[in-house]
DNA sequence: GTAAATTCCAGGTATAGACCAGTTTCTGAG
DNA sequence: CTCAGAAACTGGTCTATACCTGGAATTTAC
């Protein structure tokens, strides 16, 4: 079950193994607890509980003391929204396979689709995401031409967007603003996610800036959001002094 | 400097001073190796490492193999309970007049909702939230009865909780975690929010605990996404070299 | 019968020690 | 003098052990 040939570490392959058998629903409520998972793995409790806090940390997990540690029922994808993540990241760390369909990918003047952001000729790139092939959200990005030209070059069926925009074109995201709120679901897109129209979900739309100020990218993101949960920690004087 | 006479557990009273020492600037790009502060605290290593994960997952150290521990010196951006939070403050910030109806205030008990985040009877205040006297949100409040009975004592309709937890309770709300995502309405509080039964609202559900991590709230609002968005301004975390 | 005490099992904290894996620095052979 | 290689750092992994606190069931006392 657990190899110490491998050069994995175990609390790596442990955290693994338990994560593969929280999705195959092996354990439905409740894990076995911390020195159960001992003997079945032979493990230390330290490396036990080391794998344990990657997943609870990932919020697949809940810890009660004096009880147990539960499976946590909350939708399958939570973003995390204190550091900028993209799709990809996110759906990853949840244990899934992200995959993405590009839909559609032209030149539109700016006020077509009135972007306060951008005042010339934008490039949109709109692709359908999915996790493990479910559907999960539509995406849309706009870009001024001297990025999203650039940018079109590359396959945007296999390849993160955020990855090229740092990797190879070499721009720097810095700040973003983020807004989250609910609505109908636009009518001719409900057929993709799978939903019925009519059917709500989840609108982020965002903005992103590079260290000079200058917008980078602006985003529209259509969310199911039986699928999907934003997912906020945050922390009380950390900068404040 | 550390005190194992105190109940509070040395990893944290440890971490709270490694990050007293980076905010004061102490250690300006490098911190002790985890065997020097073994002998610099008198503690193990492996409550040295606990220490200092928890810092590395806030943000604010970056762990180098081979090398070292670095302070980062691009904290991410943490707001607080400011524009994401306090409903008063965000309304306000627009412009309108922030007003609550308390619709309920009663003890329950705390088994049948939620796993383990309370263990005895809590207090739930449930409060209609308006903008301009247009009905905006739904708020549930649950507080251990400790906090709950003290808080029960004031004018509900007019304060801000917040306030009252802080300023007159003098209790420290530390960390926050939230959920967004969204859902249909609860049937009986459809008329409350003046919408039609299934329409959808946006969930935002909390915790927050104090600084020795006990849960002192637990929140659940429900929003109608037509007149209210989250807003959120976050930095890319940088976690290279 | 019911309430208090006991016991067991859960996670929480903490120690000491061993060895592994990158990185830098020192050192000695050529 | 150069430079390979050892030594001396760094964090990374892992074991074994001990005792604590919280929760719940069971036993015991009244």
């Amino acid at each position: 079950m657990i190899d110490d040939t491998l050069y994995i570490p175990l609390h790596v392959q442990l955290s693994k193994s338990l994560e593969e058998k929280i999705k195959a629903q092996e354990f439905i409520e409740k894990i076995p607890s911390e020195r159960e998972l001992m003997d079945m793995y032979s493990v230390s409790r330290t490396t036990v509980r080391e794998a344990v806090t990657k997943l609870v940390n990932d919020g697949l997990l809940i810890k009660v003391h004096g009880k147990g540690t539960y499976v946590n029922k909350k939708p399958p994808i939570q973003e995390w929204l204190s550091s900028l993540n993209s799709f990809t990241e996110t759906v990853r760390r949840m244990g899934m396979v992200p995959t993405s369909k590009l839909l559609t990918s032209k030149k539109l003047k700016a006020d077509e689709h009135k972007i306060g952001v951008f005042k010339e000729e934008v490039l949109m790139i709109e692709r359908l995401r999915y996790a493990d092939e479910k559907p999960i959200a539509i995406e849309r990005h706009y870009y001024p031409l001297s990025i999203g030209e650039r940018l079109s070059k590359f396959n945007l069926d296999k390849e993160t967007i955020y990855d090229l925009l740092e990797n190879e074109l070499g721009i720097v995201l810095d700040e973003a603003e983020q807004y989250i709120t609910s609505k109908i679901i636009e009518e001719h897109l409900a057929p993709y996610l799978e939903i019925p129209s009519g059917s709500n979900v989840l609108l982020v739309e965002r903005t992103i800036v590079d260290e000079k100020g200058n917008v980078v990218e602006y985003y529209i993101g259509q969310y199911r959001p039986d699928m999907y949960t934003f997912r906020i920690k945050t922390k009380r004087n950390i900068n404040k002094k």
